[in-house]
DNA sequence: GCCCAGGTGGGTA
DNA sequence: TACCCACATGGG
């Protein structure tokens, strides 16, 4: 069976099972860039605490946050997790795009390798983060990796090289069309699929409905 | 108390 | 390049 017929599989079994994911949850992509930073090794839950309280502190914008001294900004987002880091990553962030003036839609006009070598040039920003921000920020076709994706493929036994994310996210690339939507739908499915049963401590379920997908 | 969660950067061999 | 390790809260 062709590598892109199993991963169209993949996707529909997921599909057919959970529905449409409706994501990122965020009101709007700066909320996604913030999330994308503060969800670094750290459950969405933790995240979603520290997102209410920079809009309850009403900074969840880039003027605010460059302006809010780094120890307040730490003290804000305590729930998500290595604050101090992601306090200075956020604040690197917003540093870096006052070069476009804060202009997302600015930062978002190149092309995707641009893009991404820009984001990955930005401190705390790595593979993943960049690529989140590149697909649910700017809405552009690129896969991203996860722990999950890494996870789930490697039970499948289509994972090339377990822990090598230009690898995989190969694997994606070279064999799907690249559909900002389908790509968006596809890996939101891989991480509700990854909490909700292909947990780290639990075996590959036969119960699963990836289960008779593997090679 | 223990394990885990939508990673990244820095150091060492 | 290929491993280590620090970073830290909150839920099961």
């Amino acid at each position: 069976m062709s590598t892109d017929h199993s991963l169209q599989q993949i996707y529909q079994r997921l599909f057919e099972r959970y529905g449409p994911q409706y994501w990122w949850p965020a009101d709007e992509p700066f909320e996604v860039i913030v999330g994308a930073i503060l969800t670094q090794s750290t459950a969405w839950t933790n995240v979603e605490k520290a997102i209410l309280e920079l809009k309850k502190a009403n900074v969840l914008n880039p003027v605010s946050l460059r302006d809010l001294p780094t120890d307040s900004l730490a003290q804000l987002i305590r729930s998500s997790g290595y604050y101090n880091v992601k306090a200075r990553k956020l604040k690197a962030f917003v540093e870096w795009l006052g070069n476009y003036n804060d202009s997302l839609e600015r930062m978002f006009a190149s092309d995707i390798p641009q893009l991404r070598k820009e984001l990955l040039s930005i401190y705390g920003i790595g593979q993943e983060t960049a690529d989140s921000i590149i697909l649910y920020a700017a809405r552009k076709p690129i896969f991203v990796i996860d722990a999950y994706t890494h996870r789930i493929m490697d039970r499948l036994g289509l994972n090339p090289d377990y822990g090598n994310y230009a690898a995989l996210q190969t694997v994606f690339m070279s064999n799907l069309t690249h559909d900002e939507r389908f790509f968006n739908e596809y890996h939101a499915l891989f991480v509700r699929h990854g909490k909700e049963v292909c947990q780290k401590s639990s075996p590959f379920c036969d119960g699963c409905c990836l289960s008779n997908l593997r090679i």
